[in-house]
DNA sequence: ACCTCGCTGTCAATGC
DNA sequence: GCATTGACAGCGAGGT
């Protein structure tokens, strides 16, 4: 529960070499800098709802949209095929 | 509940300006832009986690750091901008 | 941050009511119990696919069934004649 | 990827035999019968939670308590399991 | 100010 | 045993 990598086996007890000290840095904040990308791009995404909304535009209804437009595709990707046969055999509605 | 915007009034029942209309798809579609980027850093920093621990390290330890450094910041700048309000209370300018 | 509740005003530092503290306990182990209940079915409904997988079924499947009836469900449910204008608006493919 | 299910060599292409339709059904009704219970036991949660709130609990550190008091549990029957299997080790009935 | 809803991130289960 | 995927809980924003 207290280990920090697998590679603990590399250092004495409760350190780690400066190289591998370097690279958790490294990976840390590669991860935070993605992190902030991912804030702002879904802040954007609130504006223009907020800006939608300004023109008059009901967001809940703009959010229903786009997440059914997702489902759909998702749905269309899924292999039809299997599913109705098993739809079918149930009897589609039961 | 059954309006579709706000500016409904200036439609006949079921229908949009074309104007409307085209304002709609473009908003909907920039939605849709916007999220297909957030989930491609969301995917790159999973890949960042997968690569980290292709070289030994724990990504769950990994996310508790990074959530806890998340979470110290967080609390900084609550106490900043605490102190802040204070400094001003007291006519200090800074 | 370290209140338990919003009448801790009732008390004096740090300590609850004999009757806050009854009541507290009472809340904590209903809970517990509807938690206990609620694993209880999930328990059995893993029972379920796991006995459907050991007469041959795919439990994959059965769990993408079992979900997509539900979107099924639910969109149903969904006011589509709002959406349906939407979808119009948009072009229904873009 | 596209076989219906592990006994679809039971049936020519697309079709399943009676018996088997029966029993999927039977199967997908009962997933969904437990499903529905589990919501209605969730459900039941939500409305201690908020009675709880009602009654000027701070909801978000009651779940906290909740959340510590199964981690114990765990954490102790875990530990109980070490120690039996140690005592097991040692040749210890008890 | 409260409540609801959606989103995100975590954890566990299943299949390969 | 690892990787993928799905379920769940907590958090935060937005609406009323």
């Amino acid at each position: 529960m207290a280990e920090i990598g697998h590679n603990s086996g590399q250092v004495s007890a409760g350190a780690l070499t400066q190289a591998a000290r370097d690279k958790l840095k490294h990976v840390v904040s590669k991860i935070e800098k993605l992190e902030e990308e991912k804030k702002e791009t879904a802040d954007e995404i609130r504006d223009v709802y907020a800006e939608a909304k300004s023109f008059g535009y009901c967001t809940k209804t703009l959010r229903k949209i786009v997440r059914l437009r997702k489902q759909d595709r998702q749905t269309r990707e899924e292999e039809e095929a299997i599913l109705d046969a098993y739809m079918l055999a149930i009897g589609e509605i039961a």
